[in-house]
DNA sequence: CGGACTATTTGATATGCATCAAGAAGTCAT
DNA sequence: ATGACTTCTTGATGCATATCAAATAGTCCG
């Protein structure tokens, strides 16, 4: 199997026993179910606690003791909203904190010196943000959501100080550095040998097993990026994603409407994207 | 600036105020002017000082104090040598340690299950080796010796006990891992974005300028990979890297001699790579 | 030194995807 | 609801790079 999807099966697998359902972190944002208290004021501690999070065994906390739990609480100073379209960072801010996504759905991007866009991934729930901004104090992409968001907003040298404090979180931080350079090897790979149907494939199931992995269908997903943010993302152009989601519809792999894509031949999908003989 | 090169140019700044000379480090490996003693063996304590390393500005003790230098001593185990085309370690083998360059040139690659090799980086001294395997506990890439080379073995535990006593150290270590996000993020931009000419271009800077940083000329460099591994690497096949070398010598851009390539007009490389406007 | 191998260059042709174009479908605001 | 806008789909054509092929140059080793 390919490392881009490797790297999520390992991500996955951690927290594979925990049965977790956070479905509300990735309803839209519209969706009431989950406590909403304007950020800066009024959160009790109970509320920015970690230790309360349903997202716990998804993000920073992961394999944490209650006791050390509780020393984490302090870790994140407030939560932070930000509305569909809205930059959480943009590149070349000053770098202070890592974000946590409590729920919504964001991208990054790098833009180049001549304007072109290359979206460097997509991030959903329990997934950490910011790390591209540690090596030189300000922030090297921008971080857009694609719904309206709510993060956990971590200043880096809390997480510095208690990761001195608690080598079990030390090594969780390591961790989801060293899982953001797999996956980014994992997209090389895509990028550099895939064709457009392996890429669209890969993209997919990827989506699929992290979407599993917070108690989604694993045969039904929204999309809530466009098109061209998907060809973005694999190299290719807007017109080619569309005509490779068409081709698969029509071959009876998925049933696409418009962001809503069902999963109807799952093997199917899985040979496609490793297929070497073709 | 594209923040592939980016990325370097922060790195390279940081190390730019230290006149380093290095030449040492990245000359063949027939080159005798570094002593030669025998791994695991006789490695009198002077010798595996990084305190006393000439690419003490370019690895892990940056930036740190002389007592904490003494303190870093010991994380380096031992020193390894590895023969041209020998593995470091490959994909699956269990992670205990990181490496540091010390001498040699390294490639990285991941491969994917029906066979197709991806080469994710190239590596040269003071540059750290390894961080993939941290999310599993195993290694994700395999790491060649493209030509024979000595490398400094961390093991993994006692950099994150170092860590937690020398947040000057901590804060590098995240660093380093930070820069590998920030440089992959510069070649997803690459292979996803940038026609034949532009990654060469790209590329070209980038090594010129890591070489540059140890010391060597920014007008000559020597490649120690093949055409192939070029290709893998840029997401092209190794007949269109010998077309695009071709190419730039034919437009007086550069003199190809083999795998040594002289810079004539440095300026109008980092124009192609800027190219949108063609 | 000579033979076998690997790496590189160059040419001819094929092809997958980009580009250009236009229309359809969906979304949003008034 | 209606018009303006964005997003998506589909078709026709072109191009950059892959593929196939063969010759040349360089390297290794007995």
């Amino acid at each position: 199997m390919l490392n881009a999807i490797a790297a999520h099966e390992v991500a996955t697998d951690e927290i594979a026993t925990h049965e977790i359902k956070a479905q509300e972190a990735y309803n839209q944002s519209q969706d009431q179910r989950l406590p909403r208290t304007s950020p800066m004021q009024a959160e009790s501690s109970f509320k920015v606690a970690c230790s309360n999070c349903n997202l716990r065994e998804l993000c920073l906390p992961i394999g944490l003791s209650t006791d050390e739990m509780s020393q984490l609480d302090g870790m994140v100073a407030t939560r932070k909203k930000v509305k569909q379209g809205g930059h959480l960072f943009s590149s070349g801010d000053p770098f202070t904190t890592l974000y946590a996504i409590r729920t919504g759905f964001f991208k990054t991007c790098v833009v180049s010196e001549d304007g072109r866009e290359q979206v460097t991934g997509f991030q959903m729930a329990g997934e950490i943000m910011g790390l591209d901004g540690i090596v030189s104090d300000k922030h090297n992409c921008n971080a857009i959501a694609l719904e309206d968001a709510e993060v956990c907003v971590m200043p880096f040298n809390h997480v510095e100080d208690l990761s001195r404090q608690i080598p079990m979180l030390q090594r969780h931080v390591h961790k989801i550095m060293s899982r953001e350079i797999v996956r980014e090897n994992g997209v090389m790979m895509l990028l550099a040998n895939m064709r457009a149907e392996e890429r669209l494939a890969a993209f997919l199931l990827n989506l699929l097993q992290r979407l599993h992995a917070r108690g989604y269908s694993k045969s039904e997903l929204i999309l809530r990026m466009t098109r061209e943010e998907i060809g973005s993302y694999l190299g290719m152009k807007l017109e080619t994603v569309s005509r490779t989601f068409s081709k698969f519809s029509d071959e009876g792999i998925i049933e696409v409407k418009q962001k809503n894509i069902r999963i109807l031949d799952h093997d199917k999908l899985k040979t496609i994207f490793n297929a070497s003989t073709c």
